[in-house]
DNA sequence: TCCTAAGCGAGACGGTACGTCAAGTCTTCTG
DNA sequence: CAGAAGACTTGACGTACCGTCTCGCTTAGGA
């Protein structure tokens, strides 16, 4: 019988790529830096996986990045509840390690854009799963009028984020809430 | 009073990099690569940028890509102007080798956060005035509300086109009305 | 464990040496044109040898250039054995590629003092083991002096021929002899 | 009518030549470093010397190197004659800016025979005429034998003072005078 | 006196090689 | 047979000099 995969080398390996892609930048990260760092030997890595961005995807998915927001508890006020997760989301990238990571996951996607546009989808979806599910309860209540693109909102909202992130610029609460004024109400007089 | 830079040295270079981001990418391009490609050697390449990163923004400015779009003229018409300015942008974005300039951009901008937020601002600082200039317009003649954020509106548009080019999936003509409509009249019901 | 070095490789890098130097001379090789010759990397040869000279160094050290002469045997005649050597020495070094690679080693002794010394060392150490040895019996059976310094007639011996290879002239028998003449009965008078 | 050459120029990259071989060896000189230090162009060397080799022929032959030997009087005792010469030939190369010199004329002759040979010629010319006058002045006293081969005898004494720059451990005074007596007396008992 | 041809500094240019780094593949031995 | 160790080929990196080529500025003669 075969020796079996050693999940201790994976999760090494998963964990040295965060940590190099918090300090450096994902483009600074080495297949043989990860290596060393993880104490695994570089076939050990090419076995499992194909290339630099398939560590970096599964080292994201592993460590959920931004995740928490979705934790947020709808309250039935959907202008509150879009104006909380975007508060959770830029102090979530606040922090240097989760902007380095959602850097890297955009110079991944600049890069390799098939690779990049599962796993953005794969991240995105949460979110626009969270705010499609507000927008949908806010319909119901009335808040929210008939023919509202949840899908379409869903995605400025990623898009807005995700922009923010590339350019390590998190909103701050002031814009965040004037983006959801715009969202809610447009800019059209009367 | 030595011998003066040539100029046709560095335009070669520039085009050389334009050339090789249209079918490559950015991070399959090589100094080396460029060098050849231009008919160059490489301590000139070296010479008068500090790295590939530099030589693509001067490429990019060179080039001034989404530079058309702001040919558009203003109508008097917001709604038009704004879906007239999509559309142009990303039909811009349709042709490849404009995408993996953007892309290029994008990946320089997550690998580079100095170089790349340098370049990104004299990108949008064409799109924000332009969109700047048409909501001042609307205002004044009462089609737009009077505390509306003009640079932040820019900023979204910005944001969702950068989003749409990063995935390499450019609006198409629905959803680029969609969101227009979202942005002038919101989503709030009533 | 890991994989061990490849005698193949040094070989064929210590064989490329010997030709290169042959035909071009020490200071035109390239590491680069050594590597490509012997079908090696470059970082191979940056792994195993320091610089150029170690590499001409172990090359000569693995081809024993001049070792033909000692094969001489010794006849009892001290006069006619030194002629011997002479032709033996001189004959070796008509030949274009062995004069090339002392030419060599001269040319790294001048350049590198310490490298060049412990390898003249090695080189000189033959010649003067024979010529001591020749000496020594000579002085048993009273060919020679009691008090001659075996040694430094050796060194003399080398000298010359080194400076012969250096200026590329090999004596001719006539100086050979002539050379041998004066060593052993001087140039006084009575 | 032209501009004449700048005596000045010549001088300062002469100087420059014999500074940076005293400091670092032949090979460690560059053009561009002689051009730095002799605060002149590159096009002036270019334009007036062929090569590196050339450049150091000239300094050399300007700086008359081993020429102080030559001062020495004839005292009519050919042997003290001799020992005096190799005291103040191998005193003069224990100065390591002579050795320098000495021993980049040595790389030089290794690596461009012609061009080298050319130099030890016109150096050895000196020794060589000072230690043939002597012998033959001795030969007339009776001093030596009426064969003896004075040219012979002045390479050899050539050859052994350049082997000991090559390896850079002049002789000392015992056994100058060593190879004196041997020169002289020859090593053959009886 | 002023003209003009060369000398000169500066340094850009196309090249070649340097010595280093990492990529991805392969071989060997150990557990 | 997975995994560590690390040798191997490949190819790009950024640097140093090469020898050539403009430049614009002296700096003498000869007119």
């Amino acid at each position: 019988m075969p020796r079996p995969r050693s999940e201790k080398a994976q999760q090494a390996v998963l964990a040295a790529m965060r940590r190099a892609v918090a300090d450096g930048g994902y483009e600074a990260v080495t297949i043989e830096g990860l290596a060393a760092e993880a104490d695994v030997s570089k076939q050990t890595i090419y076995r499992w996986w194909p290339s630099k961005a398939a560590i970096l995807g599964e080292a994201l998915l592993e460590g959920e990045i931004p995740g928490e927001p979705l934790e947020l508890p709808p309250t039935g006020d959907l202008a509150g509840d879009l104006r909380a997760w975007f508060r959770a989301a830029h102090a979530h990238l606040a922090r240097p390690e989760n902007i380095a990571l959602a850097r890297a996951l955009i110079a991944v996607t600049a890069t390799d854009p098939d690779l990049g546009a599962a796993l953005n989808r794969r991240f995105a979806r949460q979110t626009v799963a969270w705010v499609s599910d507000r927008i949908e309860s806010a319909r119901e209540t009335g808040q929210v009028r008939a023919d509202a693109d949840a899908a379409a909102i869903a995605d400025q909202i990623v898009a807005i984020t995700s922009y923010a992130a590339l350019l390590g610029r998190p909103l701050d609460d002031a814009h965040a809430d004037a983006f959801v004024e715009v969202l809610l109400h447009g800019i059209a007089a009367g």
